[in-house]
DNA sequence: ATAGGGTTAG
């Protein structure tokens, strides 16, 4: 990277020399360069090349450098240059100071590291710049922003990129009005924005999901024809992907003359957020085919569409790709493959690869301790948070979301309860709705119904339907009728339409055996229109995906999947199996409540799988709504028989069945 | 010469 030191150049050769360093990327070689200017020729030679110096720094990082080059800017008087001047902006910009300029007077910097550059052997850095380099912490990210401000304050004349620069760091630190205000204000002093600008504002209307905002920008984006600008398209894709319209991302895209990689991932990530995940999974093959090189966040924005539809071939591809890419030490890449292996049922592949990261990060430990959660092992997912405290890695709330799940599906109350308190105690987190329904749905759980009740009753911020939802499931496991009409009551209050609650309550009448309230409900379910979400389950043989939707006959094997249900059913009978009718909703005869359990969905695709599959093969099922209970007995007894791993992950969680026990322990 | 866009956990 570093050439051999030529003979020294004319003092006007060098400011060239350095820039075409900088500009290639060679910041190293660029500051090295310019050591070596300063130690043969005066300072006013180093005027031409300071920008390319600056940059080099704001590059690197490296921050007692930069603060020291601009003591030699004002000690030279170069501080009314407009380039030098918008250069120390993006500079401060960039690195982290401890400081405001001034408070410490910059001037006075002593003429450290870069000096001291000069008599080093020429090359890549060890002591100069790492020690001259501030680690500090979230406080000093304003501090530097005041720095960009003070300089741009001092400019006798500021230009468009002045102004951009200061714009980007507002919005790059959550100062957003500042920054629409700026925007605003170069405007009205004549200077238009232009598409540096744009795209520095539009991910403020990302963040702040105000579509109405954002499209008056792409309108005048449109006017100036800066649409057709890769930043400027691929932040308006961002920015309608996150105000879930995706719609127009898709047409912005297509518009794009010129999409690069980014744009390409902006519109990959865009569509998986937004629940197209066939569609992202298109994008990202139409990118490969039309040869364009994946980057790290094309992986980290593709592979969670493997996570979702639960397909391990695909996983495992996109992963073959990754380590030949070498993309695999990626914080970003390796957190989502831990959540995708997870999601996917391979909790040790998962667990393989965080134990392999070398700095996993708050969202690492989180996916590995959702996965535990996910997939019962409860006291796993709590020695790992323990670990992560231990490390001193700070819980944020979603990684209290994790554990109190973990506790949740594991029936844990009083470590649930430990870690609520020590949640909004000792880490100052602010309880969200998740926290409040893991803890509610464990002390229902556990039959405290009242408590669960209160619980939910102080909340201050108006509990949703499906924080409710958890206690009327609650509800029907302890057969508390009265309770679940006044929880129903509350529910529908908010949520009117919803499905799960109806079916629930639904449920519980019927199983009383108070099959009048029970008809009246499914009457005015009919009358608001509602509509069941069909249940759906999917298993994977041999690269493929077979979905199944209840008594769907359009499979195929059709024929063969129900004779294999038949004889599994006589085997089962012998061994003791009595079908639970109680989630059959339909007012209908028992032998038929009985036909139509053995056409739920996971069942034909267990049986499918039993029969696809050569004998021992683990077989793995995702279903879209909750294992009903029959299922998940028959599913106990299908496990025994054929002697298989049947691993079902339905909504909320994972059961692995073997040897006719599950991993819930029958408990979900 | 100096400035800009996209990513992982719920």
């Amino acid at each position: 990277m570093v050439e051999a030191p030529s003979p020294s150049p004319s003092p006007l050769s060098w400011a060239p020399l350095i820039r075409a360093s900088a500009s290639r990327g060679l910041f190293l070689h660029a500051l090295s360069l310019f050591a070596r200017m300063r130690a043969v020729s005066g300072a006013s030679a180093a005027r031409a090349a300071l920008p390319s110096v600056l940059k080099s720094c704001a590059a690197l990082r490296l921050a007692k450098l930069g603060e020291s080059l601009h003591g030699f800017v004002l000690r030279s008087g170069w501080a009314s240059d407009l380039y030098t001047a918008n250069a120390l902006m993006n500079m401060y910009a960039k690195v982290q100071i401890s400081n405001v300029y001034g408070e410490k007077s910059i001037a006075q910097m002593p003429k450290s590291s870069f000096f001291y550059l000069g008599t080093r052997k020429l090359g890549l850095c060890e002591s100069p710049f790492e020690s001259s380099c501030e680690l500090s912490g979230d406080s000093s990210i304003s501090t530097s922003l005041r720095s960009v401000r003070k300089v741009f304050d001092e400019m006798p004349e500021r230009d468009v990129v002045s102004w951009n620069t200061l714009i980007a760091g507002c919005a790059e630190n959550g100062m957003y009005g500042e920054a629409l205000d700026m925007m605003r204000d170069m405007g009205e002093i004549g200077l238009k924005p232009d598409s540096f600008t744009l795209s520095s504002v539009l991910p403020i209307f990302a963040e702040f999901v105000d579509v109405s905002k954002g499209a008056e920008i792409h309108g005048f984006a449109v006017r100036q024809a800066f649409d057709s600008d890769v930043f400027v398209g691929s932040s308006l894709i961002d920015m309608y992907a996150k105000c879930t319209r995706i719609e127009y991302s898709r047409r912005v895209f297509d518009l794009l003359p010129d999409p690069d990689p980014i744009s390409w991932n902006s519109i990959i990530a865009g569509s998986v957020q937004n629940g197209m995940v066939d569609e992202g999974l298109r994008l990202f093959r139409r990118m490969l085919t039309l040869d364009i090189k994946p980057m790290p966040v094309t992986f980290s924005s593709v592979t969670p569409a493997c996570a979702y539809l639960t397909t391990l071939h695909l996983g495992k591809q996109l992963h073959g790709f990754i380590i030949r890419g070498d993309f695999d030490s990626n914080v970003f890449v390796a957190s989502s493959l831990v959540d995708m292996y997870a999601k996917c049922g391979s909790i040790s592949i998962a667990r393989c690869i965080f134990d392999r990261m070398h700095s996993p990060d708050m969202v690492s430990w989180t996916a590995m301790i959702m996965g535990y959660a996910l997939h019962g092992p409860a006291e796993e997912a709590l020695a790992l948070f323990q670990m992560m405290e231990t490390e001193n890695e700070r819980p944020n709330c979603v990684a209290f979301v994790a554990v109190l799940t973990a506790c949740s599906h594991a029936g844990l109350v009083d470590e649930a309860r430990k870690y609520f308190n020590s949640m909004c105690n000792d880490y100052g987190i602010a309880p969200r709705l998740e926290h409040y329904a893991a803890v509610a749905d464990v002390l229902g759980r556990a039959g405290k119904l009242d408590e669960a009740y209160e619980f939910i009753s102080d909340i201050h911020v108006s509990p949703t339907a499906s924080v409710w939802s958890t206690l009327l499931r609650a509800c029907r496991v302890h057969k508390n009728i009265a309770l679940a009409e006044k929880v129903a009551k509350q529910i529908f209050e908010i949520e009117p339409k919803d499905m799960g609650s109806h079916v629930l309550m639904s449920n519980i009448y019927s199983a009383a055996g108070r099959w009048n309230e029970a008809a009246n409900l499914r009457t005015a379910m009919k009358s608001k229109g509602m509509k069941k979400q069909p249940a759906c389950s999917w298993i994977e043989v041999k690269n493929k995906v077979h979905a199944f939707v209840a008594h769907d006959k359009s499979h195929p094997w059709y024929n063969k999947i129900i004779e294999a249900l038949g004889v599994l059913l006589e085997q089962m009978e012998r061994e003791g199996y009595v079908p639970d009718t109680g989630d059959v909703l339909q007012d209908i005869e028992e032998e038929q409540k009985r036909y139509v359990l053995c056409g739920h969905s996971e069942r034909l695709a267990i049986a499918f799988g039993i029969i696809s599959t050569p004998p021992g093969t683990a077989i793995r099922v995702t279903k879209n709504l909750r294992v009903c209970v029959d299922c998940h007995t028959v599913t106990k007894f299908i496990s025994k028989i054929v002697a298989r791993e049947i691993v079902v992950r339905d909504v909320s969680r994972f059961h692995h069945f073997k040897d006719g026990i599950c991993s819930c322990g029958d408990y979900w």
